[in-house]
DNA sequence: GCGTATGGCTATCACTGTTAGCCACTCGGG
DNA sequence: CCCGAGTGGCTAACAGTGATAGCCATACGC
């Protein structure tokens, strides 16, 4: 069993909640140890007395995503209607709203280690559950609507794509 | 109309055989000026002799990702039975022939005017082709094979997932 | 044979994450 | 009240990153 991430001290979730607003306003680039401690004021050595490296902060900031996004999947299901479509346009919502957010939580191997206990899982549920237990279906609409939102933020489609009608056509094929 | 990469020197592809190498074998963290002027028996300054910076190492590999693929999906097609299938199989292997080269090509916005000429729309057209010209399907599959492939490739699903049947299901919810 | 382009080199810069080591402050126990 | 310890700052520094400036030897065309 792996070991999840230690409880954060309160300044310890000051300075992941510096770093998310860095993020957030200037992407992943910006987010370095020395911008997110000028913006708390102090030095970025400092930051090191309440987190052990920088990896620990984007688990952080990786944890809340997966916490928010499973709170907005929860709320579409809860809101009836067709569930797939729903979950579809709460995965692309929350993915425009915080898209450096969703970056950092999927461009890289997640380091499940750190990570608060269960999150993930969380964040999966909905979608499983909306596809009857069905996981084979569930991982492709997974993957069709993670590329669909990834391909995008890359810019990867024309200019002129119509991108809801690509969604439409997803949803559509998988849909019950 | 986007200016196209310069044509490269003897040395310059040299250069870029030996970052590729780096890259294939190493990964993209590996993939640093030193250690391609290392491989070649020079130094990092010596590299920018031949080429502007480390983005036109980046973008020439892209480009000859852009052509190996292309070449892989023509051939897929041309090999008749299912068209999209074929074509699934062809992107699969690609990718997992060279994870870090996908990577690479897929994980940022591309610098297109970094890119030879046309290399996008060759490796775009045979999907585009299987489709019928239905570009909402073509995209919405591209989609779904590009998610299957980079979740799969950053441990993204259980390791007891069956991702052939995901494949399998994701191909025929958008066949034919 | 000479001038110039080519393609190396060293030294250096600004930046990254990170560590070592120092110091001021605060707070609990004798 | 004083004192030891823990807390949370700090500066200096290191190795590694991409990249630039400027020097120099070789080779090649006129």
């Amino acid at each position: 069993m792996a070991s999840s991430a230690p409880e954060l001290s309160a300044r310890a979730r000051e300075i992941v909640a510096a770093a998310r607003e860095i993020l957030e306003a200037e992407g992943s680039a910006a987010l370095t140890m020395r911008r997110v401690a000028d913006r708390l004021g102090i030095r970025a050595p400092s930051l090191y007395k309440h987190l052990p490296d920088k990896g620990a902060l984007e688990a952080a900031i990786i944890s809340a995503g997966f916490e928010e996004s499973a709170e907005r999947f929860e709320a579409a299901l809860a809101e009836g209607g067709e569930p797939l479509a729903a979950l579809a346009r709460a995965y692309r919502w929350f993915a425009r709203e915080h898209p450096h957010v969703y970056r950092l939580m999927t461009e890289r191997p997640l380091a499940r280690e750190r990570l608060l206990e269960g999150v993930e899982a969380r964040a999966a549920a909905p979608l499983a559950r909306a596809c009857g237990g069905d996981l084979d279906r569930a991982r492709a609409l997974w993957a069709f609507a993670h590329g669909m939102t990834i391909l995008e933020l890359n810019g990867r489609f024309p200019q002129d794509a119509d991108l809801d009608a690509a969604w439409e056509r997803g949803i559509e094929a998988f849909g019950p």
